[in-house]
Formats: structure tokens, C-alpha cells, sequence
DNA sequence: CGACTTTGACCTGCGC
DNA sequence: GCGCAGGTCAAAGTCG
């Protein structure tokens, strides 16, 4: 399932579906995901079509640490797409929905320890740096039946945020991280300069760094994958990209459409020739978005890139 | 100087 | 009630 449909993610911002997204506190306009995510997603809404197990509830709550907390104002309308999914899935999908709340069991009690939302997602070392929050490492533990430790971040990227999680290496396959959220974001994406603010470090580990990442511990490899990346730049360029182009109607009266990129934390050499480019594309439409309402209700495509801080030390 | 990581100490929930 | 394990705090140090 390499192509899939944007439509099914940006329909499922819309509120055309209700049926689909009946329950879900998804807001209309969807934070942009990376290709995994998107799958992901697919995936979480559409279990059937790819033979997955878990419920919708869980799959549901998967996704709303990605998903901005505010009250969305009038959706744009979506014109266009860059990626098409078979017709039958779109069309099955409401049905196959209906079907798993159906069969979905009833959630068993949550202990008093848990009560907070948890949200378990295993991702693969590369894309441990994909989330767009900014998170600070607070602490880490030692977990009796695993060989590696478990760390513990919270969300830097706003005060009082209570959005919390922890980073775990898989035992049964180290090349995999479980990340499990905890809590809720109360607050939208950083916005591009929030961002920026106060993340001058560099996130991944310099050759002084990489020393005592190598000699300190008896784990291999995880961030080696950040120490053969030197800078946020290399970082934007090493890696693929998802970027997808979508038209937003702003208004009946107004015929001018805006284009709006929705872009991964990736970035694609064939549609940006540099990241000036892409800068000085993206820049007038971002500034629009900053200077109005949107800036209050809507969160910055700019994913949190220079401000990826998530390093898992205690696994390195 | 501010944001970050590290790490030992402390707190709390849970099982026995 | 006790002990264990997980989760959090906070001081100290690092980094740019």
C-alpha cells in the first residue's frame, strides 16, 4: 500500500464524512503527516483493508496526540489531490467502520494509574524524530525485564502542556522504538517561529556528543542514525519526501485560491530545487496564515524541524 | 543565558 | 502494611 489516498486523510478533515469520522475528535483540518503516519492513519480507519487488529478506538486514539487542540474555523475546501486510493475503499470504508464498532469489545477497565489516555505507537529508530512536537526529556528508568531504558519527555513546546511521553526500545526487535503519549496537548503545533525560538542546539549529537554516546553505554546504534546526520540541513536533505499540494478555496467571493502546502518534515529536492525555494514559496502563504485568525486556530505546516529534539540517550 | 540532558532521590500505585 | 516498580522531581552539568 504505497499510494494511497490523500483524499481519505483530507476527507477524513473535512466534515463531509461524518459518517466515517463520526466519533472522532479529528479537526477539520488535518495536521500534516509523514507517509507512515498517513498510512498509519489508513490504517487506524480502514483496519479491514490491511488486515490489522486492533480496535478503532485504540487506532483512533493513536492519532489525537498528533491532532492540534482548537475550535476550527471554516474548513477550506480541498480542490485537488496528489495521490489517489482504489474507489472501493472509499466507498467500503463507512461500511467497514460500522462493522468493527460492531464487533469492538468493550474497553477493559484502565487501572487508577492509568487513567490519563495512553497511546502506544512503535516506530522505527528514523522516524523517531518525525513527531512535530518539541519535547524535553525528563527522565529515565531502568525497566525490570528490559535490557534497554525507558525515557520519559514532556512537551516543551508549550508551558502547562501535560502532553507527555515515553521512548522505549523494543526488546523483541531493538530496531523499533515504543513511544506511548500520555495526556493531551492543550495547545496547537508550535508555529514556525515558536519553533525556532530557543532550539539553537543542535538535536542531534556532535562528534563530541557521539563520543559519549559511544562509550557510555553497551547499547548500540540508536542515534547513531542522528550522528551520521551533521546538521538540521543534511537532515532536511537525507531524507524522502512526502510533500502534497492542495488547493484551498478561501472564500465563495473571493476567486483567488491560495495554495496551500501541506508538507511532511520532509522536503523533496524535485519540487524544491533548495530549501530557499521552498522557504520563499512557502513564506507569503505562511505569513498570511500568521497574521490572521489562523495563526490562533491553525496549525503551522511548518513541522517543528529545527526543534526535533528528541534524542533517546538512554538507548544510545 | 536559556534550553537541554543526566541522574539520584523521592513519590505513588499496585500486588501480595 | 510492606516492598517493588514505574513515574516524576530537581539540582547539577552541558551546550550553543
Amino acid at each position: 500500500m504505497e499510494n494511497w489516498d490523500l483524499q481519505a486523510v483530507v476527507r477524513g478533515c473535512n466534515n463531509n464524512i461524518d459518517e466515517v469520522m463520526e466519533d472522532s475528535q479529528i479537526p477539520y483540518f488535518c495536521a500534516p503527516l509523514s507517509f507512515q503516519e498517513d498510512n498509519e492513519l489508513f490504517a487506524a480507519k480502514f483496519p479491514q483493508a490491511f488486515e490489522a487488529t486492533t480496535t478503532l478506538d485504540e487506532l483512533e486514539e493513536l492519532y489525537k496526540p498528533f491532532y492540534p487542540v482548537f475550535q476550527p474555523t471554516t474548513p477550506p475546501t480541498i480542490l485537488t489531490s496528489s495521490i489517489s486510493v482504489p474507489q472501493e475503499i472509499i466507498t467500503q470504508a463507512p461500511k467497514l467502520i460500522k462493522n468493527m464498532e460492531e464487533s469492538t469489545p468493550v474497553r477493559k477497565r484502565i487501572s487508577k494509574k492509568n487513567q490519563n489516555k495512553r497511546v502506544v505507537k512503535e516506530v522505527k529508530a528514523e522516524d523517531l524524530f518525525s513527531d512535530v512536537w518539541a519535547w524535553r526529556k525528563y527522565g529515565q528508568k531502568p525497566i525490570k525485564g528490559s535490557p534497554y531504558p525507558r525515557s520519559y519527555y514532556r512537551c516543551s513546546s508549550s508551558k502547562g502542556c501535560s502532553a507527555r511521553k515515553q521512548v522505549e526500545r523494543s526488546c523483541s526487535n531493538p530496531e523499533t522504538f515504543i513511544i506511548t503519549y500520555t495526556a493531551e496537548h492543550n495547545h496547537v503545533y508550535p508555529t514556525r517561529r515558536n519553533s525556532l525560538a530557543g532550539s539553537t542546539r543542535s538535536k542531534f549529537p556532535s562528534s563530541k556528543n557521539k563520543d559519549k554516546c559511544g562509550s557510555s553505554s553497551n547499547s548500540p546504534a540508536t542515534p547513531n542514525i542522528a550522528a551520521s546526520i551533521e546538521d538540521d540541513r543534511e537532515f532536511l536533505e537525507s531524507v524522502s519526501i512526502n510533500a502534497v499540494k492542495v488547493e484551498a478555496k478561501l472564500s465563495e467571493q473571493d476567486e483567488i485560491s491560495k495554495e496551500i502546502f501541506f508538507f511532511d518534515t520532509t522536503v523533496n529536492d524535485e519540487i524544491f530545487p533548495s530549501l530557499e525555494d521552498l522557504d520563499r514559496k512557502l513564506e507569503p502563504v505562511m505569513d498570511g496564515w500568521f497574521s490572521d485568525e489562523f495563526s490562533d486556530n491553525f496549525p503551522s505546516p511548518w513541522f517543528n524541524i529545527k526543534g526535533h529534539s528528541n534524542t533517546v540517550t538512554g538507548a544510545c
